[in-house]
RNA sequence: GGGCUUGUAGCUCAGUUGGCCAGAGCGCCCGGUUUACAUCCGGAAGGUCAGAGGUUCAAAUCCUCUCAAGCCCACCA
């Protein structure tokens, strides 16, 4: 044995021996109660980063476990084309071409986005399998794998004929860079310095003034209205009354609505339905006109009047510069706010008014809520459960066409241009086609249509939200559609092992349409852990190199066993934790402690060749013996508990300080006769350790001169 | 506006239902070429447990308030 351990002429040889011998592949025995989890696809658009460290480390940690309990374990890979976020950083790449998605046209968009992800997708497994996950790669899985589609478009369509999906011109969050819609999920509120305006409207009998206060006053082109509270004195004998509206000179009426606040502003507030999702509901209410002055493209449209084709920013100045010269500008005061950007690209998102489709999502979610309550699953920990609930209770119907290229297109088909928003028509430049207007939605595509037998349908455009299809991961990789024999064993599934970040987007929804598709629970627990920090407390990001931890660097210098060590010792669920080198080196210190302490009980010639069982009738065998039992409770209890921090510390603990430190030392003086104690304590603390770091226990176990096959599938000590 | 989390040694964090002089790792300081390991060993220093008040025989731990940091949700014109 070499004098320190060298992960790098390890790592690679382990994981090829227990991939060749199919020990991450379950066998099914029927009445066996089998162990699964189901992988959280990483996004195929980037390599991994040290947070799928974490991810990696945790799952295989009780994957791991579960196998040396005997449990049929089925650990199952995957990677998501990451619909949104893909598409996204792939225009930045055509960007810097001075291209954009339009110069390709879809289906070479497509195409190209594909060949960028699968080239990704290739160099994650890579990654995933350095980091030392068992998991079955004979069951690894993509999100767009043709297998889904019918899957995930018979659920679509099993929604739409429950009247639990529909379509409906609503007010959306509209990203003009992305050019689509997005849900409420997808939009980042920033907290923003800006201004509020007071602007004057002027009464059309008596020469006076109604001042509203806004932060947009560029649509106010578009108001059709002014509302005040019915309750307010101030302005009572102004209800019903009729005020000009400046530069666009249309008569607006003054209404009367709960919702306006009296103690904000004037009281007054211009109503802008198109651009304004309170205002749209209070056009809906008063029967209002939605004036659309604000495009898709951010850019005024003809309905603005002289302002047409400026951007937002520029009508704003102008509006504004031409409200004071008309002495309609009353003042303007600073004013903090949150404005919504989109998730991906930062851009300052806008309320639209657009054709969508959208989840009816309070059926489901009220059974989501039912299932947590009834402990029919567990969320650990368990305050995520309050926050869970309280999204869930007020929670909105769910948008979930977007006008992207990349993902999975809408299983709705029209005879007829008719059905198609304008948008949608010049978006994918479709010339017009006559039909009956009927709608389709089929899960595969239909002949003809079954009203008129008009043979050339038209595929409505735009995709699916990617958290529809991926809400519905765990049922489909098992096979649910195929009735295949591993949903039937393996569903439900038995922990989902995830970030807390993305609990509304990813997991409520697996529980909603998990349950709704399939009339079971997607899994048991939940475990949510919190993010990855650098040493300064702060997100990692590339930006900053000499803080970002790159996972795949990390393990090439000091192993993954040192990295999965580092990334789970003081990582607490749900609990942000931060990562420095210096504790990954640490760590790498510790796997050479463990190598150095089996060189010595390994290597020593006095005890070559001596089988003995351990007798344990000196105080010290005793001692050690009663130390190690101590632990291996310990250890089992906290993994159990899923405080695997506690567990590894525990373990790191017994091992160096009280094996090496103390053992070791007292047993030089009795070398031979502690050999055996010294061998069946080692044997055991690799069992204890394998979890947390397979390689370098599978390597020393190989080297036992008594051993079984493989650690891998060795008995969990008891 | 509603909610959540955190605040313990220089740094990262343990401290599970209140109970042994408040712990670990890293760092720092002192001393060690003990043939498993200097990626090591032995030892030392270092804390008003954010602050104030309360409950209790007993509080880092429970309650109230204050301060600080961070996060999430929300139709804050």
């Amino acid at each position: 044995m070499e004098k320190t351990y060298q992960p790098q002429k390890v790592e690679e040889k382990i994981y090829k021996f227990w991939e060749k011998g199919g020990y991450f592949t379950p066998k099914i025995i029927r009445g066996k109660k089998p162990f699964t989890i189901i992988m959280p696809p990483p996004n195929a658009n980037a390599p991994l980063h040290v947070g799928h460290g974490l991810v990696i480390t945790l799952q295989d940690i009780m994957i791991r476990r579960h196998r040396m309990l005997g449990q049929p374990t089925l650990w199952l890979p995957g990677a998501d084309h990451a619909g949104i976020l893909t598409q996204v950083t792939f225009e930045r790449k055509l960007a810097e071409k001075n291209q954009t998605r339009y110069d390709l046209g879809r289906r070479k968009f497509f195409a190209e986005i594909l060949k960028f992800t699968l080239a990704n997708k290739k160099t994650l497994e890579n990654q995933i399998r350095a980091l030392g996950a068992s998991c079955d790669w004979t069951r690894n899985s993509f999100t767009l794998d043709s297998k889904f589609d019918k899957p995930i478009y018979t659920v679509f369509k099993k929604l739409y004929r429950q009247k639990l999906i529909y379509r409906n011109e609503r007010m959306v969050n509209w990203c003009s860079r992305c050019q689509t819609a997005l849900s409420d999920l997808e939009v980042e509120h920033k907290e923003t310095e800006t201004k509020l305006w007071y602007l004057r409207y002027p009464l059309k009998t008596s020469g006076k003034f109604i001042v509203v206060a806004t932060t947009r006053p560029e649509t106010m082109l578009g108001d059709t209205a002014v509302a005040v509270n019915s309750q307010d004195k101030r302005f009572k004998n102004l209800i019903g009354k009729t005020a000009i509206l400046p530069l666009m000179n249309r008569e607006v009426s003054i209404i009367a609505d709960q919702v306006v606040d009296p103690e904000f502003g004037t009281g007054a507030v211009k109503v802008t339905p198109a651009h304004d999702p309170v205002d749209f509901e209070i056009g809906q209410k008063h029967k209002l006109k939605a004036i659309r002055v604000i495009g898709f493209d951010s850019k005024m449209t003809n309905q603005a009047g002289q302002y047409v084709g400026l951007d937002i920013k520029l009508a704003r100045k102008k509006v504004l510069a031409d409200l004071e010269k008309q002495g309609l500008l009353e003042k303007e005061e600073k004013y903090s706010h949150s404005v919504g950007h989109c998730e991906r690209c930062q851009t300052i998102i806008e309320s639209l008014i657009s054709l969508q489709w959208f989840v009816k999502i309070e059926p489901l979610a009220k059974q989501a809520i039912k299932i947590v309550k009834d402990k029919k699953i567990k969320i650990i920990p368990a305050r995520f459960e309050k926050i869970y609930f309280n999204w869930l209770e007020n929670i909105r119907d769910w948008c979930v066409s977007r006008q992207l290229w990349w993902g999975h297109q809408l299983p709705v088909w029209y005879c007829g241009t008719q059905n198609l928003s304008p948008l949608q028509k010049q978006m994918n430049k479709i010339p017009t086609q006559n039909g009956c207007g009927e709608i389709i939605v089929a899960t595969t595509p239909p002949k003809k249509c079954p009203k008129c037998g008009q043979t050339n349908l038209i595929r409505d455009p735009d995709t699916l939200d990617t958290w529809f299809s991926s809400g519905q991961w765990p049922f489909n990789t098992l096979g649910w559609f195929q009735k295949s024999q591993d949903f039937r064993y393996f569903y439900p599934t038995s922990v989902m092992e995830t970030g807390y970040e993305i609990l509304f987007f990813w997991v409520a929804r697996m529980i909603m349409l998990g349950f709704y598709a399939t009339g079971k629970i997607p899994f048991e627990t939940v475990y949510l852990h919190g993010m990855i920090r650098d040493v300064f407390g702060q997100k990692m990001s590339k930006s900053r190199p000499e803080t970002c931890i790159d996972p795949i660097k990390t393990v090439k210098k000091y192993g993954a066993d040192a990295l999965r060590m580092a990334l789970v010792m003081g990582n607490a669920p749900g609990t942000d934790s931060s990562l420095s080198e210096n504790k990954i080196k640490g760590m790498r210190n510790f796997a050479n402690k463990i190598w150095n302490a089996a060189r010595f009980i390994l290597t020593n010639p006095e005890t070559k060749n001596q089988k003995q069982k351990p007798k344990s009738v000196h105080k010290d065998d005793r001692w050690i013996i009663n130390k190690l039992n101590k632990t291996i409770k310990t250890v089992t209890k906290n993994i159990e508990n899923y405080r695997f921090d506690l567990a590894a510390e525990e373990i790191y603990q017994f091992f160096w300080h009280t094996f090496c430190d103390k053992y070791i030392e007292m047993s030089k003086k009795r070398r031979t006769e502690t050999q055996p104690t010294l061998l069946f304590v080692l044997a055991m603390s690799l069992k204890l350790l394998h979890p947390f770091m397979p390689f370098i226990t599978e390597e020393i176990y190989q080297k036992l001169p008594e051993h079984g096959k493989a650690l891998i599938i060795e008995k969990w000590p008891r």
